[in-house]
Order: C-alpha cells, then sequence, then structure tokens
DNA sequence: CAGTATCCGATGCGATACTG
DNA sequence: CAGTATCGCATCGGATACTG
C-alpha cells in the first residue's frame, strides 16, 4: 500500500482500492488474468517495473490470497497463478479497460510506445487462419523506433509463432511499415485501416488474402471494438 | 500519482489506473458518484483524508476532466460536480464494491469502524416509509463508542431527515443498542438480523412495524445483497 | 533464468498555521 | 465554512550489485 495506514473504512470500494491501488498491481493482475505467469513474462507485459519492485507486489498479492506460488519442476522455478478470488478481479480490470478505452485521450501515451510491448501485446492475439501456408513470416519495420530495433519479425512455423527480433532467415510474406504509435493505434482501434493507409504512413504488402483484412491474423486489442468518445469530453492524463 | 514517471503503457486499464489508482481518489469519486457535491460533504464519506490532500486530489481531478468546479452563490462556495466521464466511473466503483463484497475478509476494517462514517452511510439510505408518524426519532447507543460519543438520534421530521449528535429532545420511538461493528456488519449485509439478535449484542425497542423489518426504515448498503464467500476463500488486508 | 539485498534520493502526505 | 501555504519526515521505489 501507498502509505501505512488504511483508509478506515468497511465499505468495500474502499477494502478493494486498499488492497488493489498500489501503484502496477493491477496492471500485474491484468496480466496474471491474460494468461502469464513467469515472473518474465510477467514482466514482458509490464516491461517498466524493476525487479525488485514486481518481486515484492508478487509476494504482497500472495500474503492476501490474490495468487499462489506453485512449484514447476525441480530448480526452483516456480508459477504464479489467480486464486478463484484473483481471477474474480476480471470485472475489474474489463471496467478499468472499458472506461479506458471510452474516455481516456491516448496522446501521451502514444508518445513513447515500447517495442517490446506492443510486441507482446501483438503476440497475444495474432493468430493462424485457415489459409495461411504452414510457414508464414510478417516483418515489421518500426521507423521511428531505436535504430538497432526497427525490424521484428512474426514467425508462423505450424502450431508454433514466435516474435522475432533478429532476422529468421525465412522468406518474407508480409510487410509492414509504420512507426509505432500507428502499430498501436490500429491495434487497439483508435483508427482505422483505411485513414492509416490514407495519411498514417502506413504500408503493408503481399498476397491480397492477408493484407486486405490484416486484423484476421494480427488480432486487434479485446477493447479495439469500443469506440472512443469524442476528443472534447475526454479525460487527459499527466 | 504515486510516482511522476508513467506506466509507459497504451493499455486502456494501465492509463485508467494511472488516472485513478492513486490513494484516497477513487474514494472521491465514489462520493462524487453517490451525490455530494460540496467539500465538507465530500470529508464526511472520507473522514481520514486531510484537507490538504483533498483539496489537491479534487485539483488533479478537475485538471484531468473529471469533474468540474460550478460556483454556488456569490461567496466563492462552489460544487464539485462529476463530467460525462467521471460518471462513467460507476461501471469501476460498482465492479471494486461488488468484488470487495464478495471476498474481502472485512474483519480488520470492523475492528476500528468510525462512528461519524458510520451514520453518514446510514443516513445515506434511511427513507420514510408510509406508517411512519410525521416526527420520528430513532435513538442510537453505540456501546464501544468513545463515552461522549455513544449517543446518536436519528430524526424524520416532515420532509426532513437529520443525523443528530445530541439529544434533539424528541420524544423516542425506537431504541436500538448495539457495538459500533454490529451496525456495520447489519448494514453491509454481512450478518442477519436474528443472528445480531441471539448473540451479537443487538437490542432493538418499539413499536412491532418498525423493529421486525427495521431495515424498511433504516436501509442497507448496496451491496447487502450480495453474499460473502466463505471465509477459507477470502482475500485478507493488511 | 529467477530472483534478493542494500542503498539512497524523490515524493507523498500529514500537521500546523493562516486567509477570505 | 472552505479552503491554501509551508514544513518535515516516513516510505516508496529505482539502481546497482549479488546469489542459487
Amino acid at each position: 500500500m501507498t502509505s501505512v495506514k488504511s483508509y478506515g473504512q468497511f465499505c468495500p470500494v474502499a477494502m478493494s482500492t486498499e488492497l488493489l491501488c498500489s501503484r502496477w498491481t493491477l496492471l500485474i493482475i491484468r496480466e496474471l488474468l491474460s494468461g502469464s505467469t513467469s515472473f518474465n513474462d510477467i514482466r514482458r507485459g509490464v516491461p517498466l517495473i524493476s525487479r525488485t519492485l514486481l518481486s515484492s507486489r508478487l509476494k504482497e498479492l500472495e500474503s492476501a490470497r490474490l495468487l499462489r506460488r506453485v512449484p514447476v519442476g525441480s530448480s526452483g522455478r516456480c508459477a504464479y497463478r489467480l486464486t478463484a478470488a484473483g481471477e474474480g478481479l476480471e470485472s475489474v480490470v474489463n471496467a478499468l479497460g472499458e472506461w479506458g478505452q471510452e474516455w481516456i485521450e491516448p496522446e501521451l501515451a502514444l508518445g513513447e510506445v515500447n517495442y517490446g510491448y506492443l510486441l507482446w501485446n501483438l503476440r497475444r492475439t495474432v493468430r493462424r487462419v485457415s489459409d495461411m501456408p504452414r510457414r508464414f513470416v510478417a516483418r515489421f519495420e518500426f521507423t521511428d523506433a531505436p535504430i538497432d530495433n526497427r525490424h521484428h519479425w512474426l514467425l508462423f512455423d505450424g502450431e508454433d509463432i514466435d516474435i522475432c527480433h533478429a532476422d529468421p532467415g525465412f522468406e518474407v510474406n508480409v510487410w509492414i511499415e509504420c512507426r509505432l504509435r500507428t502499430m498501436a493505434e490500429l491495434w487497439m482501434g483508435w483508427i482505422s485501416l483505411s485513414s492509416a493507409l490514407e495519411d498514417g504512413g502506413f504500408t503493408i504488402d503481399g498476397p491480397p488474402e492477408f493484407i486486405k483484412q490484416p486484423f484476421r491474423w494480427l488480432g486487434q486489442s479485446r477493447h479495439a471494438g469500443t469506440p472512443k468518445l469524442p476528443r472534447e469530453a475526454r479525460v487527459v492524463m499527466g
């Protein structure tokens, strides 16, 4: 908790926020809800948290009984799994996500998109589609990423789907080139594909069955279907 | 915010928590959602916040456009009213409340019930019922409250309903005597009236039409209908 | 890889005093 | 009543180094 002193209220909203509303806590729970179980997978979804703090938050959540540590293998590895109470937080996380999608002006967040975090999100929604060859490679060029991290590859190989930060060496099926923020805006449903193509600096090349409706295999955020409300009504951050 | 650095994520959950999950913020919003508009009414619902911090939180919420300050009268008074975006947070506050009601072990919070806060909550749900005389007085004796604050009166007088901390002098219709935590547990729906009467040290006296089903005029928390889950599955605070 | 220990600077926040 | 200004310290959390 932010402070050692409690809110002193028996109201369930007060008790819930006292447990949940410390920095990073709900993002860690979001990661666990979306299926991550290892320390480093959680970090991929919450890249700016320090290891020290993640470790401490996980301990807090364990002692509150929101998650339990399950030993895996014999090497001290363990998996973090939500308890039933933790799973119950899906409604809270969904409500926060829906509200944010509708009301928050995202301009600030779009100014500093982290490529690792963007790709980790893409990885979560990409899916094999029926007319895809056994091996399928999409190559991303993020024109505004740090010079050594502009190119990334999404590799479908049989059952496996991997994000590669170095050229896997296979023939490329689809080329995508855009700014980090444009890819984020598309994935979040904040701009349409047609507007990105027209004036968003977004280019996509490859066979028509994969570039006409790229979201078919790329997927989108679970909130992409919820439209943002008009700019003048939005909440601003910072 | 707890820290000056942002989460660096375009995820709506991350943006929402960044705006909302600082200490007290969601409780202030809960108060505004439940109808308080003045500085001191908000404080009655959030009694442990300092004036300094409440003032600063209100400014943050205003600059984020979650609320606006509306001048009232000519004396510099103003009312705090949620914007449409702020009203939209009802779903978030409800989700937090429902989850807390189901999953949190409230024992810790029941150890330190604040009488002012308890009565402020009661005041919000009491209602005149049809067979009530024009003037109706209920007297509360909280056996474990600080010695000078044991007795309180709930006064229905025509259209007005007031909580009095000093004897208003009228004839009393209903007498209630119990511990602060018992009143809180009843109002929250955590114990039943019959168990409170049997072994909760709760006594109520007066005409049968007002003491058989006291919640008819006392009301209960909006979450009282949601049952708590079994103790062994609950989340613990502190 | 999967964390833990320690240090220390930043800041959040309560207390107190003051104002219109 | 309805706040604001200032001060000081507790604690939060990031950086760094270390361990099995």
